[in-house]
Order: structure tokens, then C-alpha cells, then sequence
DNA sequence: AAAACGGGGGC
DNA sequence: GCCCCAGTTTT
């Protein structure tokens, strides 16, 4: 089995298949806005507060029409709050006006969208519309390159390089998997190596385990 | 390419 | 109290 495969494998035994944001998925907008307010922030801040947002302004026409402070207050506890909400409020309006109430499917109308870059863009694209897309935040980029799976400066370069070497049908876990995986263990700063489920597979490791391991 | 945005939670 | 964070926009 290819070596990338059992990695991911293996952190699926461990961390499971409940992806972010279930209740939005497979719909397209409801994707978008909740993604738009995930952007540097915490899971339950956002699952919370985006269930109490479609459960008062369903659908872009209602969001489109709602009052910014309601919006706001509805919303309030993920990061940059307000700025979001004005920008969901934005987003809802050109849907209904130039896109008939329909989420385009498009990377290039999608990131035309304010709020909207590329990592929220492949995140409607795979979990809205079952696209091949791949969604690389800082987790994604900074573990792939510690498993030595890409050597890559950008995001962007880490999406493309993933996608040769990545088989097709693990594509759609790879966001969720990298980053459940980077909270926990593999953070930024100070991994915890020691209790790495894949340690035994990545770069990093065997490059800073070495100086503990001689003498 | 780097800084600004901007606020709650963890240490 | 300080530091960090499922990015995007602006300088």
C-alpha cells in the first residue's frame, strides 16, 4: 500500500470520519457562509453559532434582507465578527441579484465573492457541490510538508503538489484529517511528537528525534 | 512580501 | 496578561 494512503488511514482510525460543520454540508450555501465564518476560528464557536444563524435567515434572500446587527449578534463569538457579518450579508445579496439565489461552482466567480479566498472557495466546491477539490489551510501546509510529502512555500503550490501524489478518493478527507491532526498533535509549536500515531512515517520527526536518539 | 484585521480561549 | 488561531484583504 502506498505510503501516504497509511498515514491517512491511520489517522482516520484515530481521529474518525465526522467532518467539521456536518449539518452544513451538501448545501452549498449553507457551506459557504459557515466556512466564510470559520476563517481563524475555533470549531464549536463556529458549528454553534452558524446553527443559530441558518435557523433564524435560512436561505441568501433572507440573509440578504436581514439587519446587520441581528446578523452580528447571531453570529458573535467567531473571530473578526463583525467584519463577517457584514461580508455574509454582501455575499447573500450578490447571490440573489447576479446569481439568481444560486451558489456559483467556479474557483475564479467564487473567489470574486468578498470574504471568499481560496481556501473557503475549495471548501464549497468539495463539500458543497462533491468536486475534486482540496482545501490547504496552515494545517495542511505545515504537516504536509513535516511528512515530507511536498516541499512547498504556499498554500497554493502545497494544494497542487498534494493532488499528484495524493490518490483521488482520499482527497475530500485530507482537510479534515490534517487539521483534526494539527489542533491536537502536530501543532505549530512544540509538536507532540511522542504520541504521533504516524511519527514513525515523518520527516520531521526522524529530523529532531536524531539529536535525542545518538549518544 | 508583510501587516492589518480583531476577539475569545488557553496557558 | 500574553499568545495563538479551519484566512482574506490591504498596504
Amino acid at each position: 500500500m502506498d505510503k501516504i494512503v497509511k498515514v491517512l488511514q491511520k489517522l482516520k482510525n484515530e481521529y474518525g470520519t465526522v467532518p467539521w460543520n456536518w449539518h452544513t454540508r451538501q448545501n452549498p450555501f449553507k457551506v459557504l457562509i459557515a466556512t466564510i465564518m470559520s476563517q481563524r476560528t475555533r470549531d464549536p464557536q463556529t458549528d454553534e453559532a452558524s446553527k443559530a444563524l441558518f435557523e433564524r435567515f435560512p436561505t441568501p434572500e433572507h440573509l440578504a434582507s436581514a439587519p446587520l446587527e441581528e446578523i452580528e449578534k447571531l453570529i458573535k463569538g467567531v473571530n473578526y465578527y463583525k467584519t463577517k457579518a457584514v461580508r455574509i450579508k454582501e455575499v447573500s445579496s450578490i447571490i440573489v441579484e447576479k446569481f439568481g439565489g444560486r451558489v456559483p461552482q467556479d474557483m475564479k466567480t467564487l473567489m470574486s465573492l468578498p470574504g471568499v479566498g481560496r481556501k473557503t472557495a475549495n471548501c464549497v466546491l468539495v463539500y458543497g457541490f462533491h468536486k475534486s477539490a482540496l482545501p490547504v489551510d496552515t494545517h495542511v501546509h505545515r504537516i504536509s510538508n513535516r511528512l515530507g510529502w511536498v516541499r512547498t512555500k504556499t498554500p497554493e503550490e502545497t494544494e497542487k503538489e498534494l493532488k499528484c501524489v495524493v490518490p483521488t478518493e482520499w482527497i475530500p478527507f485530507i482537510n479534515d484529517l490534517l487539521v483534526k491532526h494539527g489542533q491536537t498533535v502536530c501543532k505549530p509549536i512544540k509538536p507532540s511528537c511522542n504520541i504521533c500515531v504516524v511519527k514513525k512515517f515523518c520527516k520531521y520527526n526522524e529530523a529532531t528525534s536524531q539529536n535525542y536518539t545518538q549518544s
